[in-house]
RNA sequence: GCUCCCAUCGUCUAGCGGUCUAGGACGUGGCCCUCUCAAGGCCAAGACACGGGUUCGAGUCCCGUUGGGAGCGCCA
């Protein structure tokens, strides 16, 4: 067996969080940092909040990252014939006991003793009782030691623990036969020869019951490295109303899988002063040691100069593809890649901060009819323009080579017969009239790009525009 | 309330007792370029939360305060 296997363990209510994508990624990047393996593991055993849509959500949004693992996915909630021997093992050693305690009874009691200013942990009522199977419903506790240091050194957050009498002896199966999450864990991650557990920062508490139970079970614990939590604005706890809080959420934003791994992979972790990482490169040097301690916010703002940097990185086959989907939303119709899209992609490279913005500024070439932006053609429609225009029109309807520079020409031709006009003020009517806004990339590669049949019926409609309103 | 954790520019971070008049990146402002918008180039503003120690010397170590966070489930 290799030496280093770690798992990502996801519960399947949602989709998949950033937090966890993060935790997954920095599991990746470690197991293959070190040539080791990754584990996928699915923790269903909610059954209530757990479903196969949401499983298939997490697959999907780590395939679409470029997370792959080695095993799995395992389901919890197909291993409970472990979980139930662990647990008859730990009863039959006495490392755990029956308690018939009823929740209600329980609060009653806890609110009691924090009534008087103690402080409460399960009193030890059924602790001694030695209640067999036939107690009625009842659940199991694990029987803590009376005191006893529960450490372990973090490879994050170094060492840590907290003392056994501060926690209590826990329950770890419930009265309906279901074991608790806590003992599932550990029974998996044991099963499965699990090295290192990389997980959020939230299960920093929670282990030092699981150092208790990995030894009620007399099993070496694995290394625990907690990775902070990830925080929105604020440094408030994300919230889904507020907060794009899903990897699904930033597909389809426009934002690609290689910026979105950079992103999360400099939240918490930092390699020197590099910001831009390939995947690879996050394979290569990831190591815990670099683990920030502190949690992070996210910062849209940076992801979207990471892809921007990526979408200008990106070969040109591959973001015509990745750019489709979002060009045929907007058109609203199946398209192909043609020549023409071809170079309007490279053109909008440097002005796009994700594939949604490139959509919205390519659309003026794939659909048919483009509709003006009431500013901007308030402001560059005017009357004025008309004659210029019509000029211009008549001009290019009889231009033979429809090269940038040609344009270039039969434009200074246009403008010096209307008292010199300056090239914007040809130039900003034009774009309106083309692209139905006053924003695109320069306006002979436009031109260019979009053709001279089309161009010149713009034109043509942009002076029936301002002629008929 | 209790337990635990954290604390460098607005944000992500470098820093692991002297090399720090604290470095980088994003963002922000200005200038240049310019037919629009970007991209690009140059410049700038901007932080060691506070108070005590320890030390010849503290952003770096210790303690407290403040501020944030997590956990305290028959959830995961």
């Amino acid at each position: 067996m290799p030496s280093v296997r770690t798992r990502f363990a996801p519960s399947p209510t949602g989709f998949l969080h950033v937090g966890s994508a993060r935790t997954a990624l920095f599991n990746w990047a470690f197991a293959r940092r070190h040539a080791g393996q990754l584990v996928l593991r699915i923790e269903d055993t909610d059954r209530e909040r757990s479903t196969r849509e949401s499983e298939a959500a997490l697959i999907e949004g780590l395939e679409w990252l470029g997370i792959d693992w080695d095993e799995g996915p395992h389901r919890q909630s197909e291993r409970g014939g472990d979980h139930a021997e662990a647990i008859e093992a730990l009863l039959s050693k006495g490392r755990a006991y029956r308690c018939r305690c009823t929740p209600d009874e329980i609060e009653e009691r806890r609110l009691a003793a924090i009534a008087t200013g103690a402080k409460w942990t399960y009193d030890g009522r059924c602790r001694d009782l030695d209640l067999g199977t036939d107690c009625g419903p009842h659940t199991v506790r694990l029987r803590l030691p009376e005191r006893g240091a529960l450490t372990w050194n973090d490879l994050v957050f170094g060492e840590s623990g907290q003392d056994a009498r501060e926690i209590g002896d826990k329950i770890i199966r419930r009265s309906d036969g279901q074991p608790l999450y806590n003992l599932a864990v550990v029974v998996d991650d044991l099963a499965m020869g699990i090295t290192h557990v990389i997980r959020g920062a939230d299960h920093h508490a929670n282990t030092p019951l699981q150092i208790a139970i990995y030894r009620a079970l007399e099993r070496e614990p694995p290394q625990f490295a907690h990775v902070p939590l990830i925080v929105g604005p604020g440094g408030k706890k994300l919230s889904k109303r507020r907060d794009p809080v899903s990897v699904q959420s930033y597909r389809e934003e426009g934002y690609l899988p290689e910026a979105t791994c950079n992103w999360l992979a400099r939240l918490g972790w930092s390699h020197g002063d590099q910001e831009v990482f390939s995947r690879e490169e996050i394979a290569a040097l990831f190591d815990l040691g670099s683990v920030h301690r502190s949690s992070a916010q996210a910062d849209p703002a940076k992801l979207q100069w990471l892809n921007q940097h990526y979408i200008k990185a990106l070969p040109r086959d591959a973001l015509v593809a990745q750019l489709l989907p979002f060009l045929e939303a907007t058109a609203q119709r199946k398209l192909k890649p043609t020549p023409e899209l071809e170079q309007l992609v490279d053109l909008l490279r440097d002005r796009s901060k994700t594939l949604a913005d490139m959509a919205r500024l390519a659309r003026f070439l794939v659909v048919d009819e483009i509709a003006y932006d009431d500013r901007a053609a308030r402001k560059h429609l005017k009357r004025q323009i008309e004659r210029p225009l019509a000029d211009l029109h008549d001009r290019l309807s009889a231009l033979e080579d429809w090269s940038e520079a040609a344009l270039e020409s039969a434009f200074d031709e246009v403008r010096a017969r209307h008292d010199d006009l300056p090239v914007g003020k040809l130039a900003q009517p034009v774009r309106v009239a083309i692209t139905g806004t006053d924003v695109s990339p320069g306006i002979f590669e436009t031109l260019a790009v979009l053709g001279k049949r089309r161009t010149v019926s713009r034109l043509a409609e942009a002076i029936h525009f301002l002629r008929h309103g």
